[in-house]
DNA sequence: GCCGTTTTCGGCCCGACTGTTTTCAGTCG
């Protein structure tokens, strides 16, 4: 028996999730309460899923649908609507009413539902192209509730929104966080300068920057910064304890001013997740207290509701810690704070049971470097001097993985290339006197039909083998997955190295069943790399937990093509922690002999 | 519309800034 309708149209979770975002923008315009966060909040866990939505239905039906979180009957019965005709009938009459661009127009900075339901009504504004027509004629000026600010405001936003929606790659946005860090920091009056938001959360990209500051002169150092910032496009909002600007190349930062009472309060807010933050809100509510930015209070019985918090006693604020412990959960590290089973976990282990948090690995735990490219390809710098530079990083062992010859536009090393490679490596290793020890590898490419670039003599004298996709990105998901099974399952196969190719902004990753990698690498005893270059970030955080969850091993690479790119370990470590990995899941975190323990011969 | 170690009904995180307002709605994070 079937346990649904049969399934006619293949419509994506990522198209579902729009519509089901696009509801809850419909409804905001009409001021019908509540209803707008739950399809949000649906579209958003949809957007997450790994499986398909049409497989989840075909698998269980509406019972399988309600068990995605935030699913209930009637979103049920939507998703069912949308996978078995492909439309949705509720949702072509919500459109139908206001006929806009939605993804357009939700794009202008400080235009929401309830602006754009009154330009369409009034001015019929559809679209960008009409919006900027009726900002340019004046109109919306003239609108109640608007005025020449709003209008102003719009006309700079619609210049914005052609480029918005993009995220940066944080790793990429470092160096100008920090100088804006370092000019806060030097106003007087400032004691601390700190950088939250998704990027102290250290995820992969940031779609903004959340600065937060102590200050005795809080006016002083937001003037500065609305004034002084290098780069400085437009200023979003200037206020006593919060400002708002943008800067190039289109970056919003946000900067927020507390007192030291507060700090750890504001910390643990500013930081996020959004998704943390409500979750530990609730928490918060549970145990009779009330949480914001300024602080843990108690709520006093009987107080009317708005106000009570700054009347009620502080329990806690001035650090993060402090906070932790009042909502009785033991601390947890940023990179964990996503409301993926952390606050529960964080609550378990203050209360004594298991499992509590996860120990995870350190920004200091790196042992070695499983991928390491020199000049002999298509690196920059020499063997020894790179290895010089891990040495100097604290690394005890580096593995030297130059392409292969199929990579012919890098000077990929053939079987005869390699071997010479071998006696340069030797003799480096003698000269640095084991300040270091270098191994012999090689970043081996996967041929199309999963066979690799080096003959099997030349992989069995090596000391770990690397290998990845470097072509034919477009095949179908089975026979790209079944092509980089079948090089895992090969005897002298150590590392899968950035195994789902992404280049973030870029490039998308190719079409694999992660999940058949991942057994397979557990059934084959293969390491899965997470490439800690900053636009790759691959593996990615979520697939981390998953091989966490599996007992599959991975390394932490810098796949340095220079002597001055070993620092983006950093990034990779950040990622491992993100997805849960403690230092037992990380090889290269292990002593030397260890590790080459854990190789496959 | 969803959800439940206070609840199957009555809640739903919380506050700053802006612009247009004589007291607040809309937006954002």
């Amino acid at each position: 028996m079937t346990k649904g309708k049969e399934i006619k149209e293949k419509i994506t979770n990522a198209a579902v999730a729009d519509i089901l975002g696009q509801i809850g923008e419909y409804l905001a315009m009409q001021h019908v309460q509540f209803k707008p966060r739950a399809y949000a909040k649906v579209a958003e866990a949809v957007g997450a899923l790994e499986e398909e939505v049409g497989d989840i239905y075909a698998r269980g039906g509406i019972k399988a649908l309600k068990e995605i979180p935030g699913v209930g009957q009637s979103i049920a019965e939507h998703i069912e609507e949308l996978v078995t005709t492909g439309t949705l009938a509720y949702y072509d009459e919500l459109k139908k009413a206001t006929p806009v661009r939605l993804d357009e127009l939700a794009r202008v900075e400080g235009l929401g539902p309830k602006s754009i339901q009154k330009l369409y009504q009034e001015l019929g504004v559809k679209d960008l192209k009409t919006l900027a027509a009726a900002a340019k004629a004046g109109k919306i000026a003239r609108l109640e509730g608007f005025g020449a600010k709003s209008e102003e405001k719009i006309l700079k936003g619609i210049a914005f929104a052609r480029g918005a929606g993009e995220r940066f790659i944080a790793g990429a946005m470092m160096a100008q966080t920090r100088d804006i860090e370092e000019r806060l920091r030097k106003v007087a009056g400032v004691t601390k300068v700190v950088v939250a938001g998704s990027m102290r959360r250290r995820r992969d990209t940031i779609g903004d920057l959340d600065i937060l500051a102590v200050s005795a002169k809080p006016e002083l150092v937001m003037d500065r910064f609305v004034k002084e910032t290098p780069g400085i496009m437009a200023v979003i909002a200037h206020g006593a304890t919060k400002s708002s600007i943008k800067v190039r190349p289109g970056l919003n930062v946000d900067l927020r001013v507390v007192d030291a009472g507060s700090y750890g309060a504001a910390l643990v807010y500013f930081t996020g997740s959004k998704d943390h933050n409500v979750a530990i809100r609730r928490r918060a509510q549970s145990l009779g207290l009330t949480l914001n930015e300024y602080g843990l209070f108690k709520i006093a019985p009987g107080s009317a509701k708005k106000g009570a918090a700054q009347e009620g006693a502080r329990v806690a604020g001035r650090t993060e810690e402090d906070v932790y412990r009042a909502l009785r959960m033991s601390y947890v590290e940023p990179e964990l704070r996503e409301n993926t089973g952390e606050v529960e976990a964080a609550a378990r282990e203050f209360a004594g049971k298991k499992p509590g948090v996860p120990k995870i690995i350190g920004y200091g735990d790196l042992r070695g470097d499983l991928q390491v490219q020199t000049n002999w390809t298509d690196g920059a710098d020499s063997i020894e001097a790179m290895a010089k530079a891990a040495a100097a990083r604290g690394l005890g062992y580096i593995v030297i993985t130059d392409h292969t010859k199929r990579l012919a536009m890098a000077h990929g090393l053939d079987e005869r290339r390699i071997r010479e490679q071998w006696k340069e490596i030797d003799a480096v290793n003698k000269r640095m006197r084991g300040a270091i020890t270098i191994l012999k590898g090689t970043e081996c490419d996967i041929l199309k039909d999963g066979s690799l670039d080096l003959d099997d003599g030349t992989l069995a004298k090596l000391d770990v083998v690397g290998v990845s996709v470097h072509s034919f990105f477009g095949l179908p998901r089975a026979e790209q997955t079944a092509r980089i099974v079948r090089a895992m399952s090969n005897p002298h196969v150590d590392i899968l190295f950035h195994p789902t190719g992404r280049l973030i902004n870029r490039r998308a990753p190719y079409d694999v069943d992660i999940d058949e990698i991942i057994k397979a690498a557990k059934r084959t005893g293969t390491i899965l790399e997470i490439d800690a270059l900053p636009e790759r970030s691959d593996l990615k955080d979520e697939y981390i937990r998953k091989c966490v969850e599996a007992g599959v091993k991975m390394s932490i690479d810098s796949d340095a093509h220079a002597a001055a790119h070993f620092s983006v370990l950093e990034w990779g470590i950040a990622q491992a922690r993100r997805g849960w990995a403690a230092r037992t899941d990380i090889v290269n975190a292990w002593p030397l002999e260890t590790m080459r323990g854990s190789l496959k011969e």
